[in-house]
DNA sequence: TAAACTGTATCACTCGTATAATACACTTTC
DNA sequence: GAAAGTGTATTATACGAGTGATACAGTTTA
C-alpha cells in the first residue's frame, strides 16, 4: 500500500495536481513501483481531509496518463513500465531545474552563485 | 518606464501573481528601482492581452505590500527602500531554491547530482 | 481651458476547483 | 450468501480568477 505520510499540502496549486505530482515523484524515486496498491478514493480523501471527488479527479487523470489501473470494485494499482519511469524522472527533473534557473536568471544570479546557494539550503530540513 | 518585454505568461498560476512576481524579481535584480514609472493599467493590460481588472488586482496588491505608490489620475511609481530590496531578494532566492530542493529530495536526487544538473541545464536558453 | 490619459469603482458573466450528498454495480472478505 | 469496501456517476452549491462593459473624479498635456 502506497503511503501518503510524506505528502504536504501546498496552498497555491490545485489539490488533484498535487496528488498526481506526489505519485509521479514517488515513481521517479523508485519508492512507488509497478503493482503497488493505491489507497481507495474514500480512504485517501479522509486521510488528506479533502473531498472524495477531488481524489477521484486525480485518480482519473492518472488513469488517463496510463500510470494506474482501476477495476470497478477492486483497489487501483500502479501500472507502469521501466522505460516510463525514466521518462517521468527526466520530465520532473527538467521541470524543477528550469523553473529554478529561470528565476535565478531573472534575478541576475550567476551559475556559480546558484550552485553555491544549493549547498547552503540543502541542509535545511525537508 | 518599466519594460515588460521579458515577461512570459505561465498557464498554471494566476496572472496577477505572475505580474507581482515579475516586478519583485526585477527589484531583486536591480533592473527595477525606486521612482521607476509603471505602465498604466490600461496600457499593460493591452500589452499582455489580459483584462484591465486583472492588472488592477496586481497593482492593488503591490500597493498593499508597499512596493508601489499610486495617486488618482497620475501614473503609479515604484516606491521602495534599499533594505527592502535585499529582503525581497532573499525571500525570492530562498523560495526558488527550497522549491527545487524539495522536489529533488522527493525524487531521491543527491546534492551532488543536483549541483551537476544545474550546470547542464543552465546553458539551455532563457 | 479642453482633450487625453490616469486611478478607482461597480455590475454581470464564465470557468475551474472544491465541496456535499447520494446512488449503483462490482469485488473482496467473512 | 451477506456485509463491507470499492470504482463510478450524478446533481447542486460555493468560491476565486478572469473577462467585459461602463462610469467618474483626478492629473497631464497640448
Amino acid at each position: 500500500m502506497i503511503s501518503f505520510e510524506q505528502f504536504l499540502m501546498d496552498d497555491h496549486s490545485p489539490i488533484y495536481l498535487q496528488i498526481i505530482g506526489y505519485i509521479k515523484r514517488g515513481i521517479a524515486s523508485g519508492t512507488i513501483g509497478d503493482g503497488d496498491e493505491m489507497p481507495s478514493r474514500r480512504v485517501l480523501s479522509a486521510l488528506l481531509g479533502v473531498n472524495p471527488n477531488t481524489v477521484q479527479k486525480a485518480y482519473a487523470m492518472l488513469e488517463e496518463q496510463g500510470l494506474i489501473h482501476s477495476r470497478s470494485g477492486a483497489k487501483s494499482c500502479i501500472a507502469i513500465r521501466p522505460e516510463t519511469v525514466e521518462q517521468i524522472r527526466d520530465e520532473l527533473l527538467e521541470e524543477a531545474m528550469k523553473h529554478m534557473i529561470s528565476a535565478m536568471k531573472q534575478m541576475g544570479v550567476s551559475c556559480e552563485e546558484a550552485t553555491e546557494l544549493i549547498g547552503r539550503y540543502w541542509e535545511q530540513e525537508v
